[in-house]
DNA sequence: ATCTGCAAACCGGGGTGTCGGTCTTTAATA
DNA sequence: TATTAAAGACCGACACCCCGGTTTGCAGAT
């Protein structure tokens, strides 16, 4: 691919993780990536098509070679160590590839994007629920290995547990969106998870 | 306070529920309301002031009494009775005001809303703080109290319960927001907090 | 006569996208 | 190798529209 349009699309993906579609400008990319409007629209479309051409480069991509990533090397784990791991990775991840970005994470909420996504990426709505289910079921047979281990209760049901565990996680999520304080977040996921675990271990 | 005023404070509050703030434009709440230009700027000092006004008379108020109303209740209930009200009390709550404005739920997106709120209704962080941790204290008090009667284990930490519980709501919220499915949120709320009173009953 | 409530026309600014033209690189040909 | 044609990259002015907000004037009640 052409040099300039990936300059353009590296400086386009910060706008678009710091604010709504809607409120990002052309100028301000252009300004940031010094390129004339006219260039610009050399390359691209329209706003809309950079927009669905940076989520594709950027966003959809690393959303599937993470959950990869994990599914891989959880087998070897226990349930106490492995959730831990889980949760903690997803943020360390995000909070890394922000770092690269220059971007803190207070100015980026997760969910906002989230629901650009749903609006202006055509068949986000299937990528999503995929990931969902595919978070799910690794955490569901995570759960049932513990439970022949004996790490977890025999009367658990791995579904539910889950389900419970993946909605959880993004309740912890979006209230440290509203809160603004995103950087306790590890704290917090440790801190509900070691109570879940009191309740679900044997 | 002014018949047009309040006219003009309820359709507009219909758009604000629909689309964030700046997707909300005040050509189309004049053409809802049959109204001038002229007219509206008679009655408000700006876009913002109408939404903070908007805010203040139909979103903030409605939030206090709600938690209210259902502290006063709580106190004969069990937790098991008390829980799955609780929960679905907050939904029936909003899907009943919903139908006053002819809104469907799936066009609702109440986390946009609250991120609105953030950043254009001053003072909304404390104000949402206090609700989290006023809801947090009456489930914690529900908590304690179950234990008390026997019907919670007694080794469970009363304020990570109701912290876990806080967090597990929101996330099956948010959720529901991205899965576009509202409809089957008093389900997932009655599965998941069935799952998790199985393992917290004595 | 004055004040209230409102309508209509208007304003500046900023949004996305277009268009004619220029410069640079590449490719073909003699 | 020198010349020429075509393609690609880019510029900047401008068109057009719609935004929030202002100004002016007018009808009717007090």
């Amino acid at each position: 691919m052409n040099e300039t349009k990936e300059r353009i699309l590296f400086i386009a993906l910060k706008f678009f993780l710091s604010k709504p579609f809607t409120e990002v400008t052309m100028s301000e990319i252009l300004k940031e990536s010094g390129m004339s409007k006219g260039g610009f629209y050399h390359h691209f479309d329209s706003k809309e098509a950079l927009y669905c051409e940076v989520v594709n480069k950027y966003l959809i991509g690393s959303l599937m070679t993470d959950i990869e990533k994990f599914s891989t090397t959880k087998l070897t784990l226990s349930f106490a160590e492995a959730m831990p791991m889980y949760l903690g990775s997803i943020f360390r991840l995000a909070g890394e590839k922000l770092k690269e970005l220059d971007l803190k994470p207070e100015d980026v909420n997760l969910y906002n994007i989230m629901f650009d996504m749903m609006k202006y990426y055509k068949g986000f709505d299937d990528i999503l629920n995929k990931f969902h289910e595919d978070e799910i079921n690794m955490l569901k047979s995570l759960i049932e290995k513990s439970i022949e281990t004996g790490e977890l209760r025999k009367d658990i049901d791995s579904l539910s547990l889950a389900n419970h565990i993946h909605a959880l996680m993004h309740g912890i999520s979006v209230l440290s969106v509203l809160d603004e304080n995103i950087e306790t977040i590890n704290d917090r996921i440790q801190e509900l998870f070691n109570g879940l675990y009191r309740l679900v271990k044997a």
